[in-house]
DNA sequence: TCTGGGGTCCTAGGACCC
DNA sequence: TCTGGGGTCCTAGGACCC
C-alpha cells in the first residue's frame, strides 16, 4: 500500500502576514526584505509584486526598478512570523500526529491513516486549508501524493490557495511536461549539464539511461534524478528530525575593516548562538567561523573543541582565535558569523545530562555591544537584533538565566 | 544587477589507526 | 626499504533548499 503524504506551503508567507496585519497594504505590491537603497535581497513578496517579475532572492535594487511607486517595502519581523508559524503547526497537529516542519512556512504530514476517518484525500486537504484559514487568517497551498516529491510538486502546481491531489496512477502524466529543474537537487550548477544533453522536461529525463545520468551528474545525484523522474522518492515523515547546527551571521551595510567592529559582531553572534543552544539544550564540539570578503569570496574555518560547549565566551574565543590565525586583517569584510555543530553523546539530539554541568558566563561586553548594535539596528536585521537584545536586557533574559543556573553551583 | 540568513547534505583530502 | 586496505575523524568548500 502506498502512503498518503500531504505537503502544505503558506502562500507568500511573510508578505501575507504583513497584509493581514496592515489592511491598507492589501491589494498593493508588498516586498519583505532589505530596504531600497541598501544591500540585500527580496525575502518574500506579495502576489501583486510578483506580477512585475519580482521574486525571492532578487536583489532589492533590481526589484525597486521594476515595481511601481505605491509598493510597500518592509523589513522582516521574524519573531512575528515565527509565532504565526507555531500556530499553523499546532493546527496541523490537530489533523495528523505525524507532522514534519521543514521550514517556517512548510510542512509535510503523513495522512495515510485518515481516509477512513475523514474521507478521500481532497477532503483531507480542504480541511487542512480551512482550519488554517480559520485559525490564522492565511491561505495555504496543499499538495497530496504518495511521497514527498509528488506532494511538494502538487502543492506548487496551483498557487496561491491551491489544492492538488496526484494519485499514483497519474504520476507519469503529472511529471512528464514539467521542466526538469523542479526536481530536488537540480540547481544553477547542475541544470546546465542536463541542458547540454538536450533535456528540457522530466519526460526527457526519463528517456536517459541511468548510466548517462550518473556520468553527467555524479553517482548520487544521477541516481536520485533517475528515480525522481519516475516519481520515486522518500515517503517517510519524521516529526523529530534533530537539528544539526546552530548559526548566526551578519552582512554589514558596508564592508568593515575595523577589527573592533568585527569582534563585537562575533560576540553578538556567539551570544545568539549560545543562547539558542542553551535554550534547546545543545552542547557542540565544532565551532565554525564564516567570513565573506569582496567580491562574495566566502571562507569557513572550524575547530573541534576538547569539551562540548554552549558558552558564549567559549564560542567567541574559538571563533576569534580562528580569525586571528589567518592573514586576513585589514581586508574589508562583507559578512561575519559563527556556528556550532557536532553534538556529542546525544539523546535524540538533546543532551540533558551534559547540559546540567554547563554554566554559561554572562558576556561582560553586553552593554557596549548593545549600544553599538542599536546604532546600526535601523539599517539592517532590526527585528532579529532586537530579539537578541531583549532576551538579555536587565531583569529579563540575563536575570532569568542566572537564576536558572545558580542553584546548581 | 549584485547577490540575506539559516539550514542540510555531499565530497574530498589528509591524518591516524589497525 | 617499501608501502595494502579499510575505517573514522577532521577540515574546507560547495551545491542546494526555503
Amino acid at each position: 500500500m502506498s502512503r498518503l503524504i500531504l505537503h502544505i506551503d503558506l502562500d507568500a508567507f511573510y508578505a501575507a502576514v504583513e497584509q493581514r496585519d496592515h489592511p491598507e497594504w492589501r491589494g498593493r505590491p508588498v516586498v519583505v526584505g532589505a530596504e531600497p537603497g541598501q544591500r540585500g535581497v527580496v525575502a518574500t513578496c506579495s502576489y501583486e509584486a510578483r506580477r512585475f517579475g519580482v521574486h525571492s532572492t532578487m536583489p532589492i535594487a533590481q526589484a525597486v526598478r521594476r515595481l511601481p511607486p505605491e509598493t510597500v517595502y518592509v523589513r522582516p519581523s521574524m519573531a512575528r512570523y515565527a509565532k504565526v508559524s507555531q500556530q499553523v503547526m499546532g493546527v496541523l497537529e490537530t489533523v495528523s500526529p505525524v507532522v514534519e516542519r521543514v521550514s517556517i512556512d512548510e510542512a509535510y504530514l503523513d495522512v495515510s491513516g485518515l481516509t477512513s476517518l475523514v474521507g478521500p484525500p481532497a477532503v483531507i486537504g480542504a480541511q487542512v486549508k480551512e482550519r488554517i484559514r480559520h485559525a490564522v487568517g492565511l491561505t495555504a497551498s496543499v499538495g497530496i501524493g504518495p511521497n514527498r516529491l509528488i506532494a511538494k510538486l502538487a502543492s506548487d502546481a496551483q498557487k496561491p490557495d491551491g489544492l492538488t491531489v496526484v494519485p499514483p496512477e497519474q504520476i507519469g502524466g503529472f511529471l512528464a511536461p514539467m521542466p526538469f529543474t523542479v526536481l530536488r537537487g537540480i540547481g544553477v550548477k547542475t541544470a546546465p549539464r542536463l541542458e547540454r544533453l538536450g533535456v528540457k522536461t522530466i519526460g526527457d529525463v526519463r528517456q536517459l539511461p541511468l548510466e548517462t545520468l550518473r556520468h553527467h551528474l555524479g553517482a548520487r545525484t544521477g541516481t536520485q534524478v533517475y528515480q525522481q523522474a519516475r516519481g520515486l522518492a522518500d515517503d517517510r515523515i519524521d516529526p523529530d528530525r534533530p537539528r544539526r547546527s546552530i548559526s548566526r551571521e551578519m552582512t554589514f551595510p558596508e564592508d568593515v575593516s575595523d577589527p573592533r567592529m568585527l569582534e563585537k559582531t562575533l560576540r553578538w553572534a556567539a551570544q545568539e548562538v549560545g543562547s539558542i543552544a542553551r535554550q534547546t539544550q545543545h552542547l557542540g564540539r565544532v565551532v565554525t567561523l564564516k567570513i565573506r570578503f569582496h567580491p562574495f569570496e566566502t571562507h569557513t574555518r572550524s575547530r573541534t573543541l576538547e569539551v562540548p560547549t554552549a558558552d558564549d565566551v567559549a564560542l567567541f574565543g574559538a571563533a576569534w582565535s580562528l580569525f586571528a590565525a589567518e592573514p586576513w586583517s585589514g581586508r574589508p569584510v562583507r559578512l561575519i558569523g559563527l556556528g556550532i555543530s557536532g553534538w556529542s553523546a546525544t539523546d535524540g539530539g538533546v543532551q540533558r545530562d551534559l547540559f546540567e554541568t554547563a554554566a554559561p558566563e554572562p558576556c561582560p561586553e553586553h552593554d557596549r555591544l548593545a549600544a553599538t548594535l542599536d546604532a546600526i539596528r535601523n539599517r539592517f536585521g532590526a527585528d532579529d537584533i532586537q530579539r537578541g537584545l531583549n532576551r538579555r536586557s536587565p531583569g529579563s533574559g540575563s536575570a532569568r538565566r542566572r537564576s536558572r543556573y545558580s542553584h546548581r553551583t
